[in-house]
DNA sequence: GTCTATACCGAGATAGAC
DNA sequence: GTCTATCTCGGTATAGAC
């Protein structure tokens, strides 16, 4: 039997997730989020002081889902199966990707523009998941040139969200994560 | 002598462009756009009946802006030295593309997570981009798969200023707008 | 065409009963 | 801890004098 506090603050958390996640994190208004969570509120500002507060929350349980994703692909039974995990999962997403963004690079672009204490917050996320590509190619036995391909990979998958989200077209996804498959079977 | 209308209108869109590519277009209130170009705020609304209207010049704006950099690329003397123009140009604008990330990315991630009928006037900066390169491919003759290829770069510099403007760190455009020089040498 | 004053509304945030 | 009512402010937008 969970905790009620607990329960209705994640619950808030979990809303607040989604719903910014499809239309933006300023033009959610605390009003709709607690309507969605089915919360009066008045009582939001029990769980959160202000809204910023909530932007955090959602920048840290964004984290915890990386790190999730990240133990999952950690399975895997080589770095090269790792990298090809994490791609996957990519594809995968493809109609959410097309439709929403990438949650991570969409959420960073936008508090990176507010500036602030959430932009500082918000670049942990690219910090985590270039460290872990990075981490890979490492043990792949490129540690001369893992920043490098890191980031060329990071970029591409980030890119093609982009692209995919701007055009509204899963498929690019679906082109791209297929020639990034193919790239890293080569290592 | 330029009409006194369009000096101001225009005014007004150079500056709506700039603080709203910094702070996002949302977050940017008119006010703040009217302080900046010094015009007092109820006079924006003879210019524009709507803040959406002034969206809808910025994102027309940034497209002429686009069509202007794409005739420049036009007179280089080959396909493949006008996609290194391209790529050149994001090169030096790493500094810039830290700070605020893609002018045409940002602007696209932010009005598509609105909805509405701005999101699609802003598609049209992506398929003029994906189209130029894509008619380079297919000059220098890879009109098989010159639309994976296109997607490919644009990617990479699309998802590069995601991760430098995330990160704050524009040498991560200087790395990778390098290899991508390089990539399209081999063309 | 230009500008001032102001209406209006929705957002974040608070007070205080229960 | 929970919820209702309300305050306040800043934003978009309008009215109307000049």
């Amino acid at each position: 039997m969970p905790k009620t506090k607990t329960d209705k603050r994640s619950r808030l958390i979990q809303t607040a997730v989604k719903l910014t996640y499809r239309h933006g994190f300023r033009t959610t208004s605390i009003a709709d989020i607690a309507e969605a969570a089915n919360i009066p509120v008045g009582n939001v500002y029990y769980y959160f002081k202000t809204k910023d507060e909530i932007g955090e929350a959602i920048v840290e349980q964004r984290l915890l889902e990386l790190r999730t994703l990240q133990e999952q692909w950690d399975q895997r039974g080589s770095p090269k199966e790792r990298l090809l995990a994490c791609i996957e999962n990519t594809f995968e997403n493809r109609d959410l990707l097309a439709r929403g963004g990438c949650p991570v690079g969409t959420l960073c672009s936008e508090l990176q523009k507010e500036g602030g204490p959430l932009a500082k917050k918000a670049t942990a996320l690219f910090t985590e998941l270039l460290g872990w590509i990075e981490d890979q190619f490492r043990a792949i036995g490129r540690g001369d040139t893992s920043r490098k391909l890191a980031t060329q990979l990071l970029s591409s998958l980030q890119g093609v969200s982009v692209l995919a989200h701007g055009s509204g077209n899963p498929e690019l996804v679906a082109m791209e994560t297929k020639r990034l498959k193919d790239w890293v079977g080569w290592f």
